[in-house]
RNA sequence: GGUCGCGUAGCUCAGCUGGAUAGAGCAUCUGCCUUCUAAGCAGACGGUCGCAGGUUCGAAUCCUGCCGCGAUCACCA
């Protein structure tokens, strides 16, 4: 910010003349609220190099910047903290600089790197749960995040289509399916495919307790019952190209697909290009020759490939089997630099994992950096923790997880049930309800699991369903649509000016306002550097509950000067594109009404 | 056992590179709707920041040790 760096080379200058040092370093900090002052100088710090009381220091300097600075209108001290008061003027000056620019805190070049984020991932057996969409959230968030920094963005995710578990459900479908369909059935897709998986579950488990009443041991029977002999026959069948199998295959995966669009439109998600392990699986294996040869990694007397990664305090790795198949870290490898050639202006990627994958990013990271990539430098795991239930983990096999359709319609319902007792929607259509209460849905969902720290884990509670007061999605909502309807009534040409002699002095709760707008552009850049939604989040719940504040004890429309009216509906209106932008960024749509 | 992460109000969570009396929301209580959206506002109540040391003028924040919870340490993905 241009005030702090001023403020910082002027600390410098009025200890420079009064005690001729130069200081290591200057610290500021935001005045708090319950102090009288804008901008806070710690004197504390410099007592290292100035002898003396901090109260006089803090003065001298005080009385030094408020004499050489206009922007400083006055200051006081208390105790090692010198709180500075910034004129009125230097606000409105700002204000005036931003007023007209509506991507405000937006950068449009692509200045700050190209970046590919990869998020959902799922695996093509089962419908999404509350977990992914803990994932695809943050995934998207960040996505937008780095978009607004700067950054060119490509959104993707790796699907899961091959392996043993799609050839379960394919098993499940071709003894019990009788030909059902999504059409023939009513059924999502990814449910139905998830229900045969289920169904595999249940006879393999059945066929597990009868053989070992039969008198086998547990052990030998969990890796021969028939079933999974049975699966694993059509997964070598499938690398094998069986075009029977790879059509039963083709088909299944086709209706999940079709289940998981269908979730990724009502979640409001998108991505710009997908990528396939059928078609990824075998990639890296090249890759692994080439660094055996140049020693980054070593071959082992059974013919398997390793990386030695002791010397960064951890285990060794191995890359290749000694059959010469692929790992999931062979294929991993292979995935990052397919994406490079598919978009070679990629300079960095962000991987939104769990954070059980901690270690396995870890070891690819370094690899890739061992490789000598240069994008391997900017290379990012979003790890993020657990989704917990009241009733503890999420388990699918005891049938305990959150179905993400399942939660969305609750959400849905919800929402409109809440409307309808408020009953302010004369004149909506039904579709525009129904729309609404999406949104609304949405908005909750959405703000509830983002404000989160990613790294925690987080604890979900579906009775209670979400809030809709206080800090939450809706709450924010509710205000933009509030601001909206002051501003129609208000009808005044936002283009216009305001004299900054007409206005008098600011009210604090304006300038706490225009404060809050300051820090705006900063914390979408930290929010970026630091992949956190919920750095936007809070920022904008705490925008909001700031005009609100303002909004309830503050008339409008009603104060007799013109051009402080005038004034204060130009600040509605700018706290309400930055409410717009905050939430977008959250992948959070914001209705006009409601 | 090794490694990584987490532990803040009854509950769910904030707390920026160490800074002033640790903040929100929910829950409980008190006020505020003839006026533009009360899904709101103002206030009360509620904390040995897991425990113990250390660094410092100053520690929820940094360091060490311990306790608790979780993840990981697969030629699974």
């Amino acid at each position: 910010m241009q005030l702090e760096s001023l403020l910082v080379e002027k600390v410098q200058e009025a200890v420079h003349s009064l005690y001729e040092t130069t200081l290591e370093s200057v610290e500021l900090q935001p005045t708090r609220k319950e102090f009288t002052g804008d901008i806070t100088v710690v004197i504390f710090p410099m007592l290292r190099q100035l002898k003396g009381n901090p109260v006089e220091i803090g003065n001298a300097i005080g009385e030094y910047l408020s004499g050489h600075l206009e922007e400083v209108s006055g200051f006081n001290t208390i105790k090692g903290f010198l709180n500075l008061e910034i004129s009125d003027a230097f606000y409105l000056r700002f204000f005036e600089e931003i007023r007209e620019r509506e991507d405000y805190g937006y950068k449009k070049t692509h200045s700050a790197g190209v970046t590919m984020v990869e998020y959902s991932s799922p695996n093509t057996n089962k419908p999404l749960h509350l977990g992914h969409i803990r994932n695809i959230l943050l995934g998207y968030s960040v996505a937008r995040i780095l978009e607004a920094a700067g950054h060119k963005v490509y959104k993707t995710q790796i699907i899961n289509d091959r392996g043993i578990h799609i050839c379960k459900s394919m098993l499940a479908w071709k003894r019990y399916g009788k030909g059902e369909t999504p059409e023939s059935t009513g059924i999502k897709g990814d449910k139905l495919v998830g229900n045969y998986y289920v169904a595999f579950d249940r006879a393999y488990k059945d066929e597990v307790l009868d053989l070992v009443s039969g008198g086998m041991p547990k052990e030998q029977v969990e890796r021969e019952a028939p079933s999974l002999k049975e699966a694993q026959e059509l997964l070598r069948l499938w690398e094998a190209g069986d075009p029977e199998v790879v059509a039963l295959w083709e088909m299944m995966n086709g209706w999940v697909y079709d289940g998981f669009e269908v979730t990724y439109r009502n979640l409001g998600v998108d991505f710009d290009k997908l990528y396939y392990e059928s078609n990824t699986y075998l990639l890296g294996k090249d890759v692994v020759a080439e660094g055996l040869e140049k020693g980054v990694f070593y071959r082992k007397t059974d013919g398997s490939v390793w990386i030695d990664l002791s010397d960064e305090g951890l285990d060794e790795k191995i890359v290749l089997r000694a059959d010469g198949t692929a790992v999931y870290m062979t294929q991993d490898i292979g995935t990052a630099i397919q994406r490079v050639r598919d978009y070679p202006d990629i300079t960095g990627m962000v991987y939104t994992v769990g954070n059980e994958q901690d270690y396995h990013f870890k070891v690819l990271f370094l690899i890739l950096k061992k490789l000598g990539y240069e994008w391997a430098e900017h290379l990012y795991h979003l790890s993020y923790g657990m989704v917990d239930l009241p009733s503890g983990k999420m388990k699918s096999r005891e049938g305990t997880v959150v179905d993400a359709d399942d939660l969305i319609l609750e959400m849905d319902q919800t929402a409109a049930g809440i409307s309808e007792e408020h009953g302010k929607l004369d004149g909506f259509s039904e579709a525009e309800k129904k729309e609404l209460y999406h949104t609304i849905g949405m908005g909750a969902l959405k703000y509830f699991i983002l404000k989160v720290d990613p790294r925690k884990r987080m604890l979900f509670n579906p009775e209670e369903s979400v809030d809709f007061q206080g800090n939450t999605g809706p709450f924010i909502q509710n205000t933009y649509a509030r601001i909206q309807s002051i501003l129609r009534k208000a009808d005044f040409d936002f283009k216009a000016g305001v004299d900054p002699s007409a206005l008098g002095t600011l009210d604090p709760r304006e300038k706490q306002l225009l404060k809050d707008l300051e820090v705006f552009p900063q914390v979408v850049e930290e929010a970026a550097a630091q992949y956190s939604p919920a750095l936007i989040a809070n920022y904008t719940y705490d925008l909001v509950k700031d005009f609100n504040s303002f909004y309830q004890q503050i008339t409008i429309l009603g104060e007799p000067n013109i051009a402080h009216r005038r004034f204060r509906v130009q600040l509605t209106h700018k706290v309400g594109e930055v409410v717009r932008q905050g939430t977008a960024l959250l992948g959070i749509d914001v209705p006009e009404r409601m």
